[in-house]
DNA sequence: TATGAATGAGAGTTCATTCAT
DNA sequence: TATGAATGAACTCTCATTCAT
């Protein structure tokens, strides 16, 4: 209790550092941002960054790992909640948490999204719920071409929010987005689910 | 008669420093494609670069330009055929072309897209071509909801072609997509079409 | 005749860097010379050194292979007229000639000296070179420890002239060096030949 | 009692220092060898070097010096035995010697050697140990030209035995070269001596 | 006294842009 | 008009040095 200890402290820089990064590319863009810029913002000097992180690359490679760490966190937060929903509650409470997530700390994920590569860690974090989702809702079993269903509504729905959340357009407010995805996503689902041979729902 | 006239020769140019430009951004990425590799591809000399674009956003410009006419093109071409479908064929047509129009000339576009900022052009040329549409199908004018019905059937299927295309999943196949797709929007308009009050069609 | 060749521009550029080089090693030691300094002094801007040279080591490179491009030239003009001359003489000239190269050009040469790693292609000169001595002077082909002989007397004798050149004593003049180290080498093999068994010269 | 006195215990410090610079350099050369790297070898933090150094460059005089005291230190050793030898053993004894400082300890002085500038301290050494033996071998009075002599000897043969331990050629062992040395050693002095006018020995 | 996290000047290097040819 | 050698601002990264603990 005497004196702080060395992890904890090294710990609060690394998350400064790391939340300058997502500020710095969030004003200037991922191509623009700089180490210094990275270090004013961080309030640090240029060197200690380096004791840190071994390049700026590793920076870029912290924040990304941040984002999908919040992200995965949020699902598997939300999945118990989740899977006790109908479709369309379940889609509206995802989007809203997504958005949410997106938009906090002045929306760097938001901006940030934009340069992030596709994480095969949300992908398994968005399938486990799924799956838990369909264990909990058998009819949905009977489905053959669950992957491009999944594949469809997982990718439109999160881009359409993203690209409506970064320049919404005059005539379509966030609650039309949220409500028009999760009416998309059963619509889509229960088309499908009728086109099956026998026993309808 | 000789000699082709300045103007049509400096299209020419032009032209070369664009598709150059996209070769290299393929190549390389937005942020390390370099002058010297633009000109090196062109197989002109750097310093004529400047003598058709202001600066190397000026050729980034242009790239976009180039790219958002020839979606926009496409589209204007194709709209006569497509107002004369129904939704599922509409929209299975339409992602085929837009498919093909990424996938030519190694695929420069599809690389490219990444970088591309959306374009109010193509959402223009997108709401004729949806306008048109709703004319020859009049049906459709009843539902209140349309432009939220646009927006995410747009962004979301151009989005999952785009990344399917970029990385396609081992379990989804191309087909499945455009199928898929198709179904989504054809499935969801029915829908909202079938929870406005009467007259079903 | 109408416009310079390139070719040759670029050769007196690339020359100008390599002078600058020595210049900057001369005054700064090779550890603290920088290519800012190679560029100042040299005349140019730093990025045009990296036109000509993939970097900074490159130029330290090129400097050595200067170093010993001279040092190789100056022996092979000297050959014929040292393999007429006796030992006394053959190393006094040779001294002599190889005093001068490292003390022309603000003695460049002479500081450089001490950072440039052992050449075997200077090696190589010196022993082509003996070999011929030796084919003019049979007598020495007796002699069967002829390489400890070379490697003490060449090693020693220029080392020792470096030195005496870079920081001479009050009580040794350049002369007494030049005399001392001929006279040092024909008594030393002189006394080898002296050992030999029989058949004294 | 119980505890080393302060004074020994830096004494120790610093020695631990200075032996962890010669290993620094040893492995990385002088312009590479860094703080960091000689806190890490001695085993003590970065600050705590600056407890007992001014600065880095405090810390390669010190090298230096440590270098230059224990050659110093062979030197006055062996100068009892030294002035009762004949010259070629004298040589041969001191050679040896030296050979044996500089390969030492994982040849750390060896690799140094290359770095260090040339010490009056050692010139006095070896010019003291010269008289001595002069005077107790009094017909070299007779030699005039005893200075160039002796800058000749020292010079060439140091050299010539550092750079034969750095890289040894393959037809030259280093019995060849200490025998050698000797002998050009002797025979450079007897012709010297047989050269003056009269009274030969 | 001993520490090592923090510092920032300054290193090497790149590259969009210019301009003499 | 076309060129590419030349430029230097600005980048990433290193490391001798400091100082709060």
């Amino acid at each position: 209790m005497v004196r702080k200890p060395t992890q904890q402290r090294a710990k609060v820089t690394v998350d400064t550092i790391i939340q300058a990064g997502f500020i710095a590319v969030a004003k200037s863009g991922m191509r623009d941002a700089t180490t210094r810029q990275i270090a004013e913002i961080s309030g640090i000097g240029v060197g200690s960054l380096y004791e840190y992180f071994k390049n700026k690359e590793a920076i870029y490679e912290a924040m990304n790992q941040r984002f999908v760490d919040d992200i995965v966190l949020m699902l598997r937060r939300l999945t118990p909640e989740l899977v006790r929903l109908n479709l369309q509650d379940l889609v509206e409470l995802l989007l809203r948490n997504f958005g949410d997530l997106l938009q906090r700390d002045q929306a760097v994920y938001l901006k940030y999204v934009r340069y992030s590569r596709y994480s095969p860690q949300i992908e398994s974090a968005l399938m486990e719920m799924a799956m838990h989702y369909v264990m909990n809702n058998p009819k949905y079993l009977r489905l053959s071409n669950m992957p491009t269903i999944t594949y469809i509504c997982i990718n439109g729905g999160i881009y359409s929010i993203v690209r409506h959340l970064s320049s919404p357009p005059p005539n379509v407010s966030y609650e039309d987005m949220v409500h028009g995805l999760a009416r998309m996503t059963t619509s889509y689902v229960d088309a499908e689910l009728a086109r099956l041979p026998q026993f309808p729902e």
